[in-house]
Order: structure tokens, then C-alpha cells, then sequence
DNA sequence: TTGAAAGCGCTAACAG
DNA sequence: CTGTTAGCGCTTTCAA
């Protein structure tokens, strides 16, 4: 049964017998290359109606098997469960078309074994380059994938043996907490110091967050509370269990923080719900990253969205042009504030 | 450069002259067929630690090259900017792997040219099922995969040519206007018809979930208005912009609202806050989808989730068990409250 | 201007 | 138990 119905796939073989030509002139056309085999226009079009005609699609595997080069080009990104990494591989992908790249991604939730998994699945298919976006062990991965002769580029996380291209999490951590600082002050009418919820304090991402959070306290003098940096992972319910043991813990919470992300915020929205902590007088947010949800959620809620397109810019740069320094390139996030 | 890192990568053969035995060993051995083989379990470990040694990885695009099935499963996706979607393709990835099938995925932003040239691409990599998910055309597809001698299946949005797998949006948009008309019964102290907001008014799901919509008006002795559906579109400003424009026409909207979707619900949302036309009394809504911070909104949203685990399970038992009846499987979308 | 032929890395039938 | 061999469909010299 099966058989029957592969077994009708047309190759160049039988397109060039209905043409009465060869094979490779039918590959030559069909690739383009015809000027370079000064084909007559006569002939390639009469292929290509043919190809048309029998709903020829050209065999991949077998192409890519003789050729130097795949053309496919792999992504590794940890979740499907927010607008950023959304946004990232639906912008990731339209952008390897544009370039006749054909996009294979994987989902690796987090997971250091899944990422090298997916990435040794990408060499068995032939990638010419993998996008490690947000691996925990982007070295892991750029050492095996160097060693298969695939080159690899490291998004939103860096890693030191290839280049990377990540947010400037430390300037745009020191912008969103002075606008919160300042929405705190105007408040409360006296400066006061935020906490920080979310992230894996061992990131280096989170780790420049903090950087940044720490630094806007000392511009206007004040220095944030150690005990008040809850790095405690990116689910929502790790946010929230940690507000609560904080909460029971200290008694009363700072009245503006710093939140790692949208999924994290998530928690921290719930626990504020939940446990009327605040009472009318919600706190001040910010949030290191974006979704157009959290925009209406009527909380005091200052946003940054990472620059996804600029962030891709970056990343193909360095494609179209083999770079391989292993250099850090820093993108500005930009401000969002509640509407 | 980039063809002395290539011309390292180690072949079935390189391996074999290693292991002092031949090509056709360690393939089978490779491939867990040494049973059938019966080749000796000291070659067979022999040949496995060499090839870890040399940290070998199968040319996949060369199996499959020889290989009757190519064990790739593609799926083109609408988008990538919701929940619903994200989670369907997670999942999918996972369950895909687990069945040692490799998923190709493609983002086609509701384009119907873009969904075509995915399949065609999915093609020509030879893969073996084509699922197609929230499609505008799913029978073009089939259509144009079954020339091939390629299987699909249509997931979200239903196809007539090949088995599909829907949520009951009947049934769900029926359970989902009752409780919504409930609460605005409550509010008001007398029963009032909804409006209902979003979707395409072509597409089978949105015309199921407003056949619901009128059900349950009847049910209950009253009729909907007509003018007051607004099949507008899946997009934010869409929705925005018919209920300012029927705001502007006929006065004061109902106090109750179905909206087709939490992309739509983000449009009607911002127009809510924007126009103040409900004042502190915000309407009643009922949102046929998902998304944590919907949950958070603080509006009276009742939604219903699209059961995906589920939908993934009657995708994947289509696929185990090579149906091909066109028929149509619908399942239960399951109620949400606002915590 | 065109065709013949070799071979990419792997699988599977067949012959030992 | 194991090796030899013939392709899978395509690209790319090379020779005409």
C-alpha cells in the first residue's frame, strides 16, 4: 500500500525522460544554475512546466547527502510558554527562510541532557548551524557541536566558546529599577528599597539583573536588603512559595519589586491576590520582560521587553557573515509602561 | 577551513575499519538490528565503544535517503503567540520523540500561501505525516500531501479530506454562555443577552461556538441580538475597533460578552479600559481560551481550556494506528474560573 | 551546449 | 554469525 504511493515520487530521472534530456541538465535547471550550464531557455522551460505538470518535489536527503552544505539551520529554545521565546522562534524562523535556510527547532524545557540530545539529533541531520537560545550549558553544547564541524551562536543566555548575542540585562535592570525606585518614592514620599523575585541567581542574566537592581539603589544612596534578592528559580510557583515564607518570615514586605519575568510575575501576582499583603495599596512592579496581558492587569507595573528583532539582526549577522569570534554583543531592552 | 572540519566527520566505515569488521555490522549493531543479525554481543560492544569513542553521529539524511519511511513528522502551527498554540507544540515535540518520530515545525501566521510552501517543504524532506494545525485550508493540504503519498491530520480547525481532531466548540461555547448569562442573571437580577466578540465568522469553529452562543440564549428564552456578533477577526485591534465603532453606533454595549479567543480578549480588554464604557462596573465575560494572567485580570472572566493533552492523545492514536477515515473527533474543552 | 558517470553515507538483500 | 554489493536521488566534475 505504502509502497504504491512513494513508489510514484518523481525524480529528475523521470522528469528527464519526459523531457528528453538528462538528469543533470533537469537538476541544473531546476537549482538555477542553468546560466552557468548555458542551457537553452527553450529546454529549462520545458523542464520546468514538466516538474510543474508532474508535482515534482525535489528529494532533500538526497540533495543535502551530496551536497557540502545543508542549509538547515537549528534552534534549541527552552519553553513554547511565553510572547519572548515565542516571538523569538517565530521571527527566528521567518528570518532562515528569507535566507533559503531551512528551520528545525527544538523544545528543551530547561533541561540540560534534552539540550544536548536535541543538538546531537541536529548534527545527525546536518545542520550547518545551531541558535542555543537560553541553554543552561550553551559550552556543552558549542564543544560538541565544534567537534562535528557545526558552528554555533548562543541567544539570550551567553556561553564562552562561541559568540553570543543577549539582552544588556545589567543597563536595562539599572533603567527598570529606577523607574520603580522613583514610582516608590512618589508613593511613599521617601526613598525605600525594592526586592528582587525570580531567576536563577547562577545565570549569568540574572546575576547582571541583580547587578543592575544593586546599582540603582546606591544612585540614590540606598543599599537593597541581601535577604530581599529571592533568585528562586523562574516558576510561577516558586515566586509565590518565596514570597510567602518571606511574608511569614520578616512580617512586612518592601512596597516595590523587581521581577525576573513574566512567568515569575505570574506567581507574584497570585501571592499578592492571594494573600491581600498589600491590601488596596498594591505595590510598585517592574518586570524584566514583557506580555501584553500584564500591560492591563491595573497593578503598578513597569516593563521591559527584550528586542527580540534587533537580538535576530544580531544573530544573523553573524551568520551571513561566519563570524566566530567568541564575542558578547549586549541589546538594549526597551521601556514599557502600563498604558 | 570548513571542509577540513567536515571531511573529520567519522562514516559507518571509518568505524568499521577501526572495529576490524565491515560497514553492514556496525550499521545493524547501531541500529539495535544485531539480533536479527545475531551478530556476537562482543563485536556489537566492541563497535559501540568505538563509536562513542570517536563521538560518531548517524548521516540521518542518508538513512532516510535509503530507507522506505523517513520517521520525520511535520507540523505547520498558525502561531506562536499564545497558550494554546505554544502549549500544542510542546507537547507535540514530546510526544513525538517519545515514538522516536523527529518533529518539524512551522510557523505559517495564518497565511494560506506560507501554510502550502510549509507542506511542499515538508515534502521534499520526505517526512511521513504532516499534521496541520488551526489551518485555513486544511484540504489544500491534504490534498497536495496525499500526491505525495503523505498522511495528514488536521488539528484545531477540521478538514474534510483526511481525520481530524477539534475541540467540541458547540458543547464548550454552549457550557460557556450559560455561565456567563448566569452571572450577568445574578448582577442584574434578570436574564440579558450577550454579545459575542472575535474569530472569523468562516471558519468552522468560530460558527460552532456562536451556534452555542444563540443555544444557550434559547435555552433560557431569549434571543441574541444578530448585530451584536462580531466575527471580526482573531486580531487585538480588530476587536477594539468593532466595539468602539458598535458603541458609537448603537449606545450602550449589553453587560455581558463572549469573546472568541484571549488574542481577541486582549483587544476588548484594552477598549474596556480605554473607553470607560462600563465604568466601575465591569462587564461580564466569558473567554473561549486560556492564559494565566487572563486569570489574574481582576475582570469576571469565565474561560474554558482547550483540553490539548487530550487532543494530542487522539492525534497521535490516529497516527499509531494508521487511520485515514475522514472522520471528525471532538473533545471537551474543560471550565475556568477566575481564582 | 549537453550527457555519462562517480559517489555522498547508509540499509538490506543475498551469499557465504 | 558476517561481508559484499547494489542502490536510494541528487550534484558535480569531466568529456564530448
Amino acid at each position: 500500500m505504502k509502497r504504491v504511493s512513494l513508489a510514484k515520487r518523481k525524480t529528475i530521472y523521470d522528469l528527464a525522460e519526459l523531457a528528453g534530456t538528462s538528469a543533470s541538465a533537469v537538476s541544473a535547471v531546476l537549482n538555477g544554475n542553468w546560466k552557468k550550464r548555458r542551457i537553452s531557455s527553450q529546454l529549462a522551460e520545458k523542464i520546468i512546466r514538466i516538474a510543474d505538470e508532474q508535482g515534482y518535489a525535489p528529494n532533500m536527503q538526497a540533495s543535502v547527502l551530496r551536497r557540502e552544505r545543508s542549509s538547515i539551520i537549528g534552534m534549541i529554545v527552552p519553553k513554547y510558554d511565553n510572547r519572548y521565546f515565542g516571538s523569538i522562534v517565530e521571527r527566528f524562523e521567518a528570518m532562515a527562510r528569507e535566507r533559503g535556510l531551512f528551520p528545525i527547532i527544538t523544545c528543551t524545557r530547561r533541561d540540560p541532557d534534552l539540550e544536548m540530545e536535541a543538538a546531537r539529533a541536529m548534527i545527525s541531520y546536518q545542520v550547518d548551524y545551531v541558535i542555543a537560545t537560553g541553554a543552561t550549558d550553551p559550552d556543552r553544547i558549542t564543544d560538541l557541536c565544534a567537534a562535528a564541524g557545526v558552528r554555533t551562536v548562543n541567544l539570550d543566555l551567553p556561553g564562552t566558546h562561541s559568540p553570543s548575542v543577549i539582552s544588556d540585562n545589567f543597563q536595562g535592570a539599572l533603567e527598570l529599577t529606577r523607574r520603580v525606585l522613583d514610582n516608590c518614592e512618589k508613593e511613599l514620599a521617601r526613598k525605600a528599597p525594592l526586592m528582587f523575585v525570580g531567576g536563577r541567581g547562577t545565570d549569568h542574566n540574572t546575576s547582571e539583573r541583580i547587578r543592575g537592581f544593586r546599582a540603582a539603589h546606591h544612585e540614590i544612596g540606598i543599599t537593597p536588603d541581601e535577604n530581599l534578592i529571592l533568585a528562586c528559580g523562574y516558576a510561577p510557583e516558586k515566586a509565590e512559595q518565596s514570597l510567602k515564607a518571606l511574608a511569614e518570615g520578616i512580617g512586612e514586605l518592601p512596597h516595590g519589586m523587581f521581577v525576573n519575568s513574566t512567568i515569575s510575575l505570574e506567581g507574584v501576582i497570585r501571592w499578592i491576590r492571594r494573600s491581600d499583603h498589600y491590601g488596596e495599596r498594591k505595590p510598585q512592579i517592574g518586570c524584566f520582560d514583557f506580555d501584553p496581558f500584564v500591560a492591563l492587569l491595573g497593578e503598578n507595573i513597569e516593563m521591559v521587553r527584550q528586542d527580540v528583532p534587533k537580538m535576530l539582526d544580531a544573530i544573523f549577522d553573524i551568520i551571513d557573515n561566519g563570524i566566530s569570534d567568541r564575542h558578547l554583543i549586549e541589546i538594549m531592552p526597551i521601556a514599557e509602561s502600563m498604558a
